[in-house]
DNA sequence: CAGTGAGCGAGCTTCCGCTTGACTT
């Protein structure tokens, strides 16, 4: 008798393929890695050829545990980690962690989770591949040479706790050039001009079709002369053309188109996508979600050709095989597709529901065939000027995959495409009912969201599946980028209109230009840190980074180049410059003088500052004392004037006592408050602002929050002193000591004596605080 | 939790890529 253990990465892997293989292998799973670098210096023996210094993670050591002790029992270990880069390394961490004789080892893989590929990877073992480890060590080791140098530069240069890595640096760098690109971009306008055709049909009925005129107007003159040309004028049908063209079917999902789509279509953040689309695949409804494949197996092709003849016949079908294109795709799994293409909905909450939807279509879409439409384009002359109108039409012939399913694009399309035109033949003359020139204008390039980042990061090959949501994250936390909305602001345009009498009216109309949802905007912290990086540090962030030194690892999975070498041909320039830099480079604040102040004649200037960008009257190192205010979230030290800059200093302001006690108003991190008795009340948005409030106004509000924190107390109990009840967001809970404990569900809280309470905090205290990682703290301990 | 903006400088922060987990203040 045989027992065999097999070890994947993932718990949800492990369970379906223990179904495949029968009683005698037992399949446990590694949870991902289970070494990684030491944190203490660097983890790598810089002077002896770069050896890593290996440790089991702290939230691995349990796993590694049960691993050893299975495969002690087992007679044989089959490594069946992916078959990339990091797949290989883990298999090799495995083999030497678990202490494992080499006879007793078999290395094997697949691409898919099914019976016949785990078989026939079963019979087909092989050694453990130790020049692709050693190209994973290597990427390892750069990785954490990099971001371990240049992040204690930054805190010495810039600011503590930042943070600088291969990939990071790259998404803020692009975000940052973005900004500037919109910040320069200078908005022009044209006139569009746009006709109201009629035409009277055979029977008599009256048709009308839209025509756009084929050049535009930069000026609200040349415009009009167009329209004055066009009173009383022929019109007449040149020429007609008619050409048949087809739309093609997206590929299957990957990791981050899911995002994209998901982001476009029902928008998830791609966190969210990532966490839906995670119990989808822990409850066995769709395969792995981060992958760059868009390989679909064979089984699941005909699955899900049987669906598309069944659902909507033959003609529908066109199986097809993708290719990945992006850069360093590794291609260790499937496509992300449903288990069962025959189950049309699957999930167990609403969202799940709706992203399982989403790709099960894509799915069945990319195997059905093209969309094959007709479009017509139809050629106006004018009489009596040169310029020619265009009315276009569109008719679909055959559906195909566009019954099921269709990608968005990331930009909102302005124009409606393709309606139906009526019948029209050359030589027909079509009476213009209404002409009208709006004004239209030009657009800064889009700002990134979540999603199209990750789309270019994975364009430029930086980043992997695994990786793109928390880099996503990481920028977010360390403040570097910020996703908000904004509102937008009301722009004037004009609109000149001809009528079908030859009357002309001209109007100024106004539209909302400029709101973004969901963007990500690089805040002064990460445009100073990327300066800073630029300046010293460009072959980093260079686009072209990871491209270049995934050839080297190209090179070294071959067994054409060593690992050390190739690490040490980067790291000595890498670390002279690091030096350098350290010794001669200015601190980096970000600081920007704006003039002086009109009342004192003191410098006015912004920078970054202990708690964030600010702007400051009088330089530090003069006798009085300079004056401080923090700028506001929507203010860049790039962009700020003297005049906004100044402005921020007529807060807090103070409006008079109260009780004896000074009352001032001022602008906080959580917004406009009321300060009175170190006490603070928050300003409604609409209603106040601290600019304007007065006394009276700011004594109701103190007395209405003063309300509400007495309606707050369920009960206060003598002894001990500041043991109470209250109610709070999240329902009652206990105060005592400046702490706060919950209330275990099965108790009525009304009900509670002083005793109980405390035995409360006794349980609650003894329950260990479990977070592994700290979240981090904006704000420093005072 | 919001106001600050400095030090004789303790001790800390940080990377990318695999995985899932246990919290509801």
């Amino acid at each position: 008798m045989t027992d065999n253990l097999v070890i994947v990465e993932s718990p949800a892997k492990a369970k379906t393929i223990e179904k495949f293989l029968g009683k005698d292998f037992t399949v446990k799973s590694s949870f991902g890695h289970i070494r990684d670098l030491s944190k203490k210096n660097f983890g790598i023996d810089i002077e002896n050829g770069y050896q890593p210094q290996y440790i089991i993670s702290e939230d691995k050591k349990k796993v590694v545990e049960e691993l050893k002790k299975a495969a002690k029992k087992a007679s044989l270990v089959w490594l069946a980690s992916d078959e990339d880069r990091e797949g290989e390394a883990i298999a090799w961490h495995l083999y030497d962690a678990l202490e494992l004789k080499p006879e007793k080892v078999r290395r094997i893989v697949f691409h898919e989770i099914t019976r016949e590929a785990i078989l026939h990877a079963v019979a087909n073992p092989r050694p453990i591949n130790m020049e692709l480890v050693n190209a994973q060590q290597a990427r390892r080791v750069l990785d954490r040479l990099v971001g371990f140098e240049l992040s204690p530069v930054l805190w010495k240069k810039v600011k503590p706790s930042l943070s600088a890595g291969r990939v990071q640096s790259v998404a803020v760098r692009l975000l940052v050039e973005r900004e500037r690109e919109i910040l320069a971009f200078k908005t022009t306008s044209s006139f569009r001009v746009a006709a109201l055709f009629g035409i009277t049909g055979k029977g008599d009925e009256k048709n009308t079709f839209r025509a756009e005129l084929s050049e535009r107007f930069p000026e609200r003159s040349k415009a009009l002369n167009f329209l004055k040309k066009c009173s009383g004028a022929v019109y007449e049908v040149s020429d007609i053309t008619t050409r048949p063209s087809k739309k093609s079917p997206s590929p299957p999902f990957t990791t981050s188109t899911l995002q994209q789509d998901a982001g476009r279509k029902l928008g998830f953040s791609v966190a969210q996508t990532m966490a839906i689309a995670q119990r989808l695949y822990e409850s066995g409804k769709i395969t792995y979600m981060r992958t760059d494949s868009l390989n679909l197996s064979a089984s699941v092709l005909k699955s899900t050709a049987g669906v598309i003849k069944s659902e909507y016949g033959e003609n529908y079908l066109n199986t097809r095989k993708y290719k990945t294109k992006s850069k360093g795709a590794q291609e260790a799994h499937e496509a992300i597709r449903p288990t069962d293409m025959e189950s049309r909905t699957e999930g167990s909450s609403a969202n799940e529901q709706r992203l399982y939807e989403l790709i099960w279509k894509r799915t069945l879409a990319s195997q059905m065939s093209d969309a094959r439409l007709e479009k017509t384009t139809v050629t106006i002359n004018i009489s009596g000027a040169s310029e020619k109108f265009i009315a276009s039409g569109e008719v679909m012939m055959f559906d195909g995959f566009l019954r099921v399913y269709m990608e968005s694009d990331d930009e909102e399309q302005e124009e409606q495409t393709g309606s139906l035109l009526p019948p029209l033949k050359t030589g027909d003359r079509p009476g213009a009912e209404k002409i009208t020139a709006t004004e239209r204008f030009t657009q800064h390039p889009p700002r990134y969201t979540e999603a199209s980042l990750v789309k270019k990061l994975e364009e430029l090959g930086i980043g992997r599946p695994s990786t793109f949501a928390p880099t996503i994250s990481t920028i977010q936390n360390r403040g570097y980028v910020e996703k908000e909305d904004r509102p937008g602001k009301p722009r004037e345009y004009r609109v000149i209109g001809l009528d079908a009498n030859g009357g002309i009216t001209e109007e100024t109309l106004t539209e909302t230009a400029g709101s973004e949802k969901a963007k990500l905007f690089p805040n002064d912290i990460g445009i100073v840190v990327n300066d800073f990086l630029m300046d010293h540090f460009n072959d980093i962030l260079d686009y072209n980074f990871t491209a270049t030194v995934e050839k080297d690892f190209d090179n070294i999975a071959s067994g054409k180049l060593s690992w050390p070498v190739m690490i040490d041909r980067f790291y000595n320039p890498f670390h002279k410059k690091v030096e350098e830099t350290i010794e001669t480079s200015e601190r980096n604040k970000g600081e920007r003088l704006l003039g002086a102040d009109p009342e004192s004649g003191r410098n006015v200037f912004v920078k970054i500052g202990r708690f964030g960008p600010m702007a400051q009257i009088g330089d530090s190192d003069t006798d009085e004392k300079p004056k401080f205010a923090a700028l506001r979230k929507d203010q860049r030290l790039e962009t700020i004037t003297l005049e906004e800059a100044l402005e921020l200093f007529r807060l807090p302001r103070k409006l008079g006592e109260y009780e004896d006690k000074e009352v001032a108003a001022g602008i906080g991190r959580f917004g406009p408050y009321v300060r009175h008795d170190n006490k603070f009340v928050s300003l409604k948005k609409d209603d106040d602002s601290p600019y304007t409030i007065e006394l009276d106004r700011a004594i109701e509000l103190i007395e209405e929050k003063r309300r509400a924190e007495r309606e707050k107390v369920i009960r206060e109990f003598d002894s001990p002193e500041g043991l109470a009840l209250l109610k709070g967001r999240w329902g009652p809970y206990i105060s005592y000591g400046g702490k706060n404990y919950k209330i275990p569900k099965n108790v009525d809280p009304v009900e509670l004596s002083a005793e109980q309470c405390l035995e409360i905090i006794r349980e609650n205290k003894s329950r260990p605080a479990k977070r592994k990682t700290a979240p981090r703290k904006k704000q420093p301990k005072k």
